[in-house]
DNA sequence: ATATGTGAGT
């Protein structure tokens, strides 16, 4: 049990650290006091102030901590109430080093047993990230009540493990503790961020069977549910039936709305609105620029009464994904000369936009803005930049950036690997993945395996090894092979000979039906040279998804290339015949890119 | 002691 607390340094906050220490060192625990400790002076009633001061979260609050802390020391007796004040408080004020001599003390003391006092410290670890702390924390709770239930549950969702929360979730369904609404809202966001919507709907009618169909909050929760698992119609109807909607209500069926494409949808209900509040512009800024003109995204934005950094983001974003980085560059620039606060996702998007045109010096130029703002250490910018250096071809920057973030997760790791991947560096992206698999609050995901798999299509790694990887994958990490793990995989059999095994694996995991990875069946033939094989996928090609010149070049070329004359004359005419012709290859280079003294300005 | 609404990486 305690191994695990001490594993994290925090920043050291000297005074209340030594104090803290302290506690730790000095104190005997309550069972066993013995003669040198001061008797107990004060009663509990002294505790109050103190506590009073804790909750207020004011001013005063680390005094108050540091008071308590005194107290303790001098054997006042403390309370359960008392430590879940002192946890909440000292988590509040990020003294995390203080926090976790505090959870010592506590164990010390036999209080973790305290249902309250332990849920206080699920919430301390999940404001750290360490979610795996906080699991354990749970696990020892002799008997969790719902609010540590749901404390666990909706901190695997804020961090991002969705599987996670909702396997919890039906654990908790199947304990003798009764879920309440907290749980419902947050399943409904597990569900919708993994468009889980079979069980959602199920956790709508939970809603009912616990007579919550009044509850604003979690119907609010429900509309955006529906919305994330793309039923709008369904989103509208909860919204409809609701007799008291919130500004959240209604944000949320915009963003229902407008994420879905209906955008004149969203824009009558924020015609309708009678308050629109940032984010609802943000929605439809969003929307706009996602399915329609980012012109009239713009026009929005320049019409809404107090447009924030997230409405100027969300056109940088529209730009990038549409690939008009440039346009998205001088945007940026606009945002720079009226002074609009950038934030982290700025840049994160500019980055991204950078990253794909590579267009270093710019990188550069930005990278040195995310210095200037403090953000350069931030885990989403940090990210966005190491993915940039690596693909501007600067993989030791990136290196150097990755080592050098404060926090890391499994987005920066998945984008150091995928450096190592392109940059043609397959040792040190197989080192990084064996240590990414050690770390504590990391798991490699499908897209780590996707990186893993693709370097070793690049890196001429031999299939065994991506074999290995592959299956571990699925066995280890119990990951579902997706189409691109796939396709990958086959691509792989195609450098090393090895096609005849392809067929069956495709059928295996079940995507037979699936035109793409027969398409890449044939390009791997192509590579290999194998006829027998060709044949057929050429075939299925055909079947699922119709002609395409692809499958006659693919086959004219393989034709040729065992002298069978008669049947690439059969194919070319083919192809002619069906008014196909070979696309013209062209590559592109990207000239210098050099910032004009003008755009700097 | 706990809850809902946009943003990043293949």
């Amino acid at each position: 049990m305690q191994r695990f607390l001490f594993k994290r340094i925090q920043k050291p906050l000297q005074n209340l650290a030594l104090c803290a220490n302290y506690i730790t060192t000095t104190i005997p625990t309550h069972n066993n006091t013995n003669a040198t400790t001061i008797p107990h002076v004060e009663t509990s009633d002294s505790w109050a102030s103190i506590i009073f001061d804790l909750a207020q979260c004011g001013t005063r609050t680390g005094h108050a901590l540091f008071e308590a802390s005194h107290m303790l020391i001098s054997g006042t007796k403390p309370n359960g109430y008392l430590f879940v004040q002192m946890v909440r408080a000292s988590a509040n004020l990020g003294w995390d080093f203080f926090s976790l001599q505090l959870h010592s003390y506590i164990l010390r003391s036999g209080f973790c047993s305290n249902v309250f006092v332990s849920t206080a410290l699920i919430n301390f670890y999940i404001g750290i990230g360490s979610l795996s702390d906080a699991h354990q924390v749970f696990v020892e709770i002799p008997q969790p009540s719902v609010v540590s239930w749901n404390s666990l549950i909706s901190g695997y969702v804020h961090s991002g493990q969705f599987c996670k929360a909702l396997s919890l979730f039906l654990q908790l369904e199947r304990s003798e503790v009764s879920v309440d609404s907290y749980s419902l809202t947050a399943a409904l966001g597990a569900c919708g961020q993994l468009s889980f919507l079979l069980l959602g709907k199920t956790v709508h009618s939970k809603t009912v069977k616990l007579g919550l169909e009044n509850s604003t909050v979690v119907l609010n929760c429900l509309i955006d549910m529906y919305g994330k698992c793309g039923s709008l119609q369904e989103a509208i109807l909860v919204f409809n039936n609701m007799i008291e909607k919130d500004t959240i209500s209604w944000n949320s069926v915009i963003a229902a709305s407008a994420r879905n494409g209906s955008l004149q949808q969203a824009f009558s209900f924020l015609q309708q609105m009678h308050n629109p509040d940032i984010i609802s512009y943000n929605e439809l800024i969003n929307g706009f620029s996602r399915f329609g003109d980012v012109e009239d995204a713009i026009k929005l934005l320049f019409s809404m009464p107090n447009p924030n950094s997230s409405s100027w983001n969300s056109i940088i974003t529209g730009y990038v994904n549409r690939s008009r980085a440039r346009e998205a560059l001088d945007f940026f620039c606009k945002m720079h000369l009226e002074n609009v606060e950038m934030d982290q996702f700025t840049f994160s998007s500019i980055l991204s936009g950078v990253a794909g045109i590579s267009a270093l010096t710019w990188g550069m130029l930005i990278h040195c803005c995310t210095i200037k703002f403090g953000l350069a250490t931030s885990i989403v910018v940090g990210s966005s930049l190491i993915d940039m250096y690596s693909k501007c071809g600067k993989i030791s920057d990136a290196e150097t950036i990755f080592h050098l973030l404060p926090e890391k997760n499994l987005v920066t790791w998945n984008s150091m690997i995928s450096g190592f991947s392109w940059n043609g560096n397959p040792s040190k992206m197989m080192l990084l993945f064996e240590q990414m698999k050690m770390e504590r609050d990391v798991k490699p995901d499908e897209i780590t395996f996707l990186n893993v798999i693709s370097a070793c299509l690049h890196n001429q790694i031999p299939f065994e090894n991506a074999l290995q990887y592959f299956e571990s994958m699925i066995k280890e990490y119990g990951i579902e092979p997706t189409l691109e793990h796939c396709c990958s995989m086959i691509r792989l059999m195609g450098q090393r000979g090895e096609v005849w095994r392809a067929e069956n694996m495709i059928f295996q995991l079940g995507f037979g039906t699936c035109g793409s990875v027969w398409r890449a069946l044939l390009g791997a033939c192509g590579k290999c040279r194998d006829l027998k094989v060709a044949k057929n996928a050429a075939a299925k090609v055909i079947q699922l998804e119709g002609e395409d010149e692809f499958v006659y070049v693919t086959m004219s070329n393989l034709y040729a290339h065992y002298a069978k004359w008669e049947d690439v004359r059969v194919a070319r005419k083919l192809m002619k015949e069906k008014g196909m012709r070979k696309e013209a290859g062209y590559s592109w280079i990207e000239r210098e890119n050099v910032i004009s003294n003008s755009e700097l300005q």
